[in-house]
DNA sequence: CTACCTGGTCACCGAAGGGAACTTCAACGA
DNA sequence: TCGTTGAAGTTCCCTTCGGTGACCAGGTAG
C-alpha cells in the first residue's frame, strides 16, 4: 500500500554514483557526536583511555568507550596495550582513520564559517514564525 | 605526522582553530542519519513532501517531518507552500544549505572509497579478535 | 591499611526514535 | 452521494539508545 512496484522508474534519481545504503550506515557510525570529537581529539596524537576521557569532559566513559569500540571495529583506531603491569592502553589513529581527518577538519571549517548564518537563521524561525 | 610535543603547556590543545561546541552542535543538528539523506536528496531539485518518503523509503513520516523541521530551523532548507486549497507544500535547499553539498560529496566519496577497508577491518575485528 | 589511579563493566532510567493508526481538507469516481 | 484516494502531517505506543552513577579488578602511593 505504501510502496509502489514500478521497477521502471525505480532509478530515477541516479545522480552521479551509486550510494549504497552501506555508505550511510558507515557514515553513521564514524560521524556521530562522540566519533568526531575522538578522532579529531586522536589526529594530534595517540592518547590514553582517561586522557581522552579528559580531552573531551562532557562524555561519558561508557559513550566514551563504547565510540572507541565503534571506531576500532570499523578501523578507525587503533587499541594498542602499552603496559600489561600497570595495565595503560593506547589509543591512536590508523592510516584509514587519518583519511578522514581533512572531511574533519572541513567540515568543522564549514560550521565555524555558516554559524553565524545558522544562528540568524534559528533566531529568524523562533521568533516570527 | 604529529605537531612537536608541547610539554610547557599542559593546557587545552588549540591546533589550529577554535572549535566550538556550538560548531559541534550544529554539525549534529545537519550531518544526522536523515539530514544526509534528506539534504541530497533535495540538492538535486526541490520536492514534495510524499516525494521525499517515496525518495527515501526508509525513513517515517515521523522522522522526515522531525528533519525537515530541524533542517529549516538551520536554513538548510525552505519550506514553501504552493497551493493553498488543496495544501500543497514544496522543500528546497536555500543557498546556505547548497554550501553543504560539496561536503556532503566529499563525505559520501570517501565512504564509497573507504568501504572496502573498513569492511575489511570489521571482518577481522568480529571474526579474530 | 586506606586511598586513589587506570580501564573498564553493569544496572537503572529518561529521552529519542520507529511503527502504525488517525486527522483534515480536497479531489476523483461510479 | 458516498467511498476512496492522496497530501501533509499529528498522535500514541513501545522499543531502543544514550547518559548517570555505582561498582570492580589490579596496581601503587602515602
Amino acid at each position: 500500500m505504501v510502496d509502489t512496484p514500478d521497477p521502471a522508474s525505480a532509478q530515477e534519481q541516479t545522480t552521479t554514483v551509486q550510494v549504497t545504503p552501506t555508505q550511510r550506515e558507515l557514515l553513521d557510525e564514524v560521524l556521530d557526536k562522540w566519533s568526531l570529537h575522538v578522532l579529531d581529539t586522536l589526529c594530534e596524537r595517540p592518547r590514553r583511555f582517561n586522557e581522552l576521557r579528559r580531552a573531551i569532559p562532557v562524555v561519558t566513559q561508557k559513550s566514551l568507550t563504547a565510540t572507541l569500540r565503534r571506531l576500532e571495529r570499523n578501523g578507525m583506531v587503533e587499541r594498542v596495550v602499552i603496559s600489561d603491569r600497570p595495565v595503560a592502553v593506547e589509543y591512536r589513529i590508523t592510516a584509514l582513520g587519518d583519511t578522514l581527518q581533512d572531511l574533519i577538519d572541513a567540515l568543522l571549517g564549514w560550521s565555524g564559517e555558516h554559524l553565524p548564518a545558522v544562528e540568524d537563521a534559528r533566531a529568524r524561525f523562533d521568533g516570527e514564525d
